[in-house]
RNA sequence: GCUUCCAUGGCGGAAUUGGUAGACGCGGCAGACUCAAAAUCUGCUUCUAGCAAUAGAGUUCCGGUUCAAGUCCGGAUGGAAGCACCA
């Protein structure tokens, strides 16, 4: 075995003695590339396995690019404000700061011993004042323009512990520590309005190499809707409101009308009578969490306030309701209702008993043989389809047309001075002869049937009424000699309903008895909706959107799930804002030469009666600079504040004039490959778009987007599969174990090749060892002997094949099959006596990305005697990996039954005559015709017989 | 409930994008070396039948398109992640 321990010290050793990875940024002779990880969070565990799977991808990456003439920046840092070290200070009195260098300090170490090329002399740490100076300056230049707001927002408030708290803070509506009521309640907090950036931020997803999956996640996040806005009146009042809604076309079916209980009208309008329920039911709202209003199948409640509002449309007046199934937090916080044509209304107004107005209704149109025919006149018919159960067996009524086979539930035309169900109980009558039944309902909705009628040479156009109901007993009287030629009468399981039905129309009408009753929110043909009638939903949008314009009562709008990102923290260890709060209300930001504004070191770190820790800094919050009078803000910025910028600031990081220099960023954005875990996927990946987006417009960043490729690294799961970490300590890897026991060139090779970067994979000992032994059967071979300056042609092939491979992989971050090449080509090097010198150096370059130490220990082997980094990055030849010949399949019915050895050039009718001689060809086409021959050139013959 | 993604030997995983399924590794079996073991090297290893040539089955299941389907289409089942009353 080979001294994995010697040798990588020896190596680590000099990268950090010559500086072999610093960048020199201002270098701009070469192309540049930019690789970025996910900077870590110093917490007190250290490194784990996924941080090291997600660094090798990017180290490989980046040493290729530098073998191949790039100018690599390649940096690390550490996102090191946090709660983990504001627990410490508190705990202990401590400054939190102490506690986090002794973490990074740890995780400087691991990383270094792993062999990553970081260059060193580029880190930061998002708590140091050097780096936070410029977060408070961004933050600064954000309020200035308008971004940044001092506003009312509803907070999860709890009066016992006096604090707000976040929402995974509060559980069952009470404070997780103490168990202490917790409602919402609307406090003045520091927010970032970023839905001003929706729209970009949707377009540029657009021009940039990121998964599917996340760029899905962030617009979902965004949630653009477009549809109208729309203002109601409200009776016996000078006020009114608007709501916004996806579906003005079916303004006409709005029936009622419901706020969420926060909105701002709720007090004024309601009527006295009213005002206790609507207090009661606003009490108990708030003292929900968001989990529980949120809840599954939860049931609808909420209360009719007595006012009422006026449709726009048809002047009808409507009731208005609070129901916390509206947020305050979305849209305007109070809808119109169409229960006819959306399911959270139809069950509120099922429950509270509220009319129920169809406007739109399913418009089945015939294909094939009962397609519309042109030329022919139109009939229209009102038609009843009955629905009715067995008296004893949980099967339905149906009728089977001889004639065409067709199977249908009974129907027939409504005439006139007939209701629907009269018509129903007449046509169950005629067509079985069943005579005890009893009509139970008719379905909500009625709907359309177009098609063309065969028998009768007619186009219909038929009113369908569905009905529902059952028959008490099986008495039957004799039905007529006309019907009974015609159909058979057929009981039918209700499982089976859906497949033996024959028409759409009563398919649909199977699918809605079987199923409960739910609104329709299909397209259609719009009804009792005035100048919509007729419509299909997208034309009457447009229309009822020019109706609202044209009548100032509303107007077309996009509306963004997005919200204000909350962006102050009553806690510590944080970035402090540079706000204050002046004696005239005004607020005063801080100029430029008063940035870092740094956190002041204190007695206690514990907030107080929900004050925020720095309020303890007495001195500190008294601000008095050129007689400018006030009190410092005391919440701090998010987690997330430093981390969304500091790829700008590692292209600079010792720049005290500006925050990074402006023709670096040029040269060096945007970050050409940035790989880290799929959790961040909407929080911090978002948030760095916006910041540099705010950035870009303000042309102080040179992107538009500033990671043009992303990837998220799988997560490393335990050996059976389970996820480690907290829950399961004892099936949790420790990367740096592997490094002491089998080299870290090892751990890197091994977690490469466990499977594609992007996937979830469980950790193997036995694949660890398998790693090794590749790597010690590599050095065996360089020890061998067999290296030498003769020409070995055998392996001319191969070696130009994986040089090819291997490449095109890293590039693409097929890691995994890139040392499946590796390890064929040594395979093919162990069965030959001689192994040609430009070979052996070509693969150990190949190797240098994934295992950097033993591929620069061969490298000396093979009498170099400078790092391998900068060697240029093998070449391959083309004309050497094309084979001339080639072994395909012959085929005899889509079944290989030999193969035959052809040139990649070779016409099809030698092919064909080759694949025609194979015994075992000859064998199977005995006796059959052959109907075809499909020969493709260089690839299979097929030889199909009958 | 919605969105996105996934399903291949005993295991991790390959498969030129529709053209010989199972590359490479792990595990297993056998042989060589050794007094012996370990290490190493060399074979074999999807399942069933057969000494073998070979035949049959086979990429979660059902159906479709095609000369040809792991790959494309429709449906079902199972799993992962995210969102969740978004009007």
């Amino acid at each position: 075995m080979y001294n994995f321990k010697t040798i990588e010290e020896k190596w680590r050793k000099f990268w950090e003695k010559n500086n072999t990875f610093y960048t020199d940024v201002w270098d701009f002779s070469k192309p540049k590339f930019y690789a970025l990880d996910m900077f870590p969070y110093p917490s007190g565990v250290g490194l784990h396995a996924g941080h090291a799977e997600g660094y090798t991808a990017t180290d490989i990456v980046s040493r290729m690019k530098r073998m191949q003439g790039y100018n690599v920046l390649h940096p690390m840092g550490y996102d090191s404000f946090g709660l983990p070290a504001e627990q410490y200070a508190v705990n202990t009195g401590n400054h939190p700061n102490g506690f986090t260098q002794k973490n990074i300090e740890t995780f400087s170490k691991q990383l270094k011993c792993i062999g990553f090329d970081y260059d060193w002399s580029k880190t930061l740490q998002t708590s140091d004042p050097k780096f936070y100076k410029w977060t408070q300056w961004i933050f600064k230049k954000l309020y200035e323009d308008g971004y940044a707001k001092y506003i009312d927002m509803p907070v999860n408030w709890c009066e016992e512990l006096g604090t707000v708290l976040s929402n995974d803070e509060v559980i069952d509506g009470k404070s997780e520590r103490g168990g202490f009521p917790v409602v919402r309640r609307n406090m003045k907090q520091w927010v970032i309005d970023q839905a001003i950036f929706a729209e970009k931020l949707l377009e540029g997803l657009n021009e940039i190499d990121w998964p599917e999956s996340t760029k899905e996640m962030q617009r979902n996040w965004i949630g653009k809707s477009t549809g109208a806005q729309v203002t109601f009146k409200i009776k016996d009042s000078d006020r009114e409101f608007t709501v916004f809604t996806t579906r003005p076309d079916t303004l006409f079916g709005a029936t009622y009308c419901v706020m969420a209980p926060e909105h701002e009208l709720v007090d004024i309008i309601t009527i006295d009578e009213k005002k206790d329920e609507v207090v009661e039911y606003k009490r108990k709202c708030q003292s929900k969490s968001d989990l529980e209003r949120t809840e599954l199948n939860k049931e609808k409640t909420g209360v009719f306030i007595g006012a009422f509002a006026i449709n726009p449309v048809n002047n009808k007046e409507i009731p208005i309701y609070i129901s916390d199934y509206v947020l305050a937090s979305y849209g305007t916080g109070a809808i119109m209702a169409v229960p006819a044509h959306d399911e959270r209304d139809y069950e509120f107004a099922k429950k509270f008993d509220i009319p129920i107005t169809q406007v739109l209704a399913k418009n089945i149109i015939g294909s094939g043989e009962s397609a519309i025919r042109e030329n022919m006149p139109i009939t229209e018919r009102e038609v009843v389809i009955a629905v009715i159960k067995h008296p004893t067996e949980d099967k339905y009524l149906c009728v089977n047309n001889k004639k065409f086979n067709w199977t249908n539930f009974v129907m027939g035309g409504i005439e006139d001075n007939e209701t629907v169900f009269d018509a129903s109980i007449r046509e169950v009558k005629e067509e079985s002869g069943y005579t005890d039944i009893t009509i139970e309902k008719e379905l909500e909705f009625i709907y359309f049937d177009n098609f063309y009628q065969a028998q009768k040479e007619v186009n219909r156009h038929i009113t369908c009424h569905t009905v529902v109901g059952k028959l008490n007993s099986l008495n039957q009287v004799e039905v007529s000699e006309e019907e009974k030629s015609i159909a058979d009468i057929e009981w039918i399981d209700s499982c089976d309903l859906i497949n033996i039905l024959t028409n759409e129309a009563h398919k649909y009408d199977a699918e809605r008895v079987l199923n409960k009753d739910s609104a329709y929110v299909l397209d259609g043909v719009h009804i009792n909706s005035s100048f919509l009638d007729g419509l299909n939903k997208d034309d009457a949008i447009q229309k009822m959107i020019e109706w609202l314009e044209e009548n100032h009562c509303g107007e077309k709008k996009v509306n963004y799930k997005m919200r204000e990102w909350i962006f102050a923290r009553q806690r510590y260890w944080g970035e402090p804002m540079p706000v204050v709060y002046l004696e005239d209300g005004n607020i005063h930001i801080l100029d430029d030469e008063e940035l870092p504004l740094v956190l002041p070191e204190l007695d206690d770190y514990r907030g107080h009666n929900g004050k925020a820790p720095l309020e303890n800094a007495k001195e500190w919050t008294y601000y008095n600079v050129n007689g400018i009078k006030g009190r410092r803000e005391t919440s701090t910025m998010p987690g997330s504040a430093g981390s969304s910028w500091y790829f700008l600031r590692y292209i600079d990081p010792e720049n005290d004039k500006e925050f990074a220099n402006q023709e670096l960023l040029k040269h060096w954005l945007p970050v050409d490959l940035y790989i880290g875990g799929p959790e961040h996927a909407v929080g911090h990946l978002m948030y760095s778009r916006i910041w540099n987006r705010f950035l870009y417009d303000k042309g102080l960043s040179p992107v538009k987007e500033p990671f043009k490729k992303l990837v998220h690294q799988g997560m490393i799961l335990g050996a059976n599969g389970i996820k480690m970490g907290k829950r399961y300590p004892e099936y949790a890897i420790d990367p740096l174990d592997i490094v002491r026991d089998y080299g870290a060139d090892t751990l890197r090779l091994y977690e490469m090749f466990m499977g594609p970067l992007e996937a979830s994979k469980p950790w193997s000992q036995q694949g660890v060892e398998g790693a090794q032994k590749f790597l010690d059967r590599i050095y065996r071979l360089y020890e061998s002997g067999k290296i030498s300056n003769n020409e070995n042609s055998n392996l001319e092939k191969i070696y130009h094949q994986t040089v090819k491979k291997v490449t095109d992989d890293f590039e693409s971050l097929n890691f995994n099959t890139a040392i499946s090449q590796m390890m064929i080509f040594i395979n093919a090097v162990y069965k030959e006596d001689n192994f040609p010198k430009d070979y052996a150096e070509g693969f150990v370059k190949l190797l240098n990305p994934v295992s950097p130490h033993i591929a620069e220990e061969l490298w000396e082997m093979l009498g170099h005697n400078d790092t391998i980094a900068f060697e240029s990055w093998p070449s391959y030849d083309n004309s050497k990996i094309i084979e001339d010949e080639k072994e395909i399949a012959v085929q005899v019915n889509g079944k290989v039954r030999a193969t035959i050895n052809v040139l990649v050039n070779e016409d099809e009718e030698s092919m064909k005559e080759k694949a025609l001689k194979c015994d075992n060809v000859i064998k199977h086409i005995d006796g059959k015709e052959v109907v075809k021959v499909i020969v493709i050139k260089g690839k299979i013959v097929n030889i199909v017989v009958k």
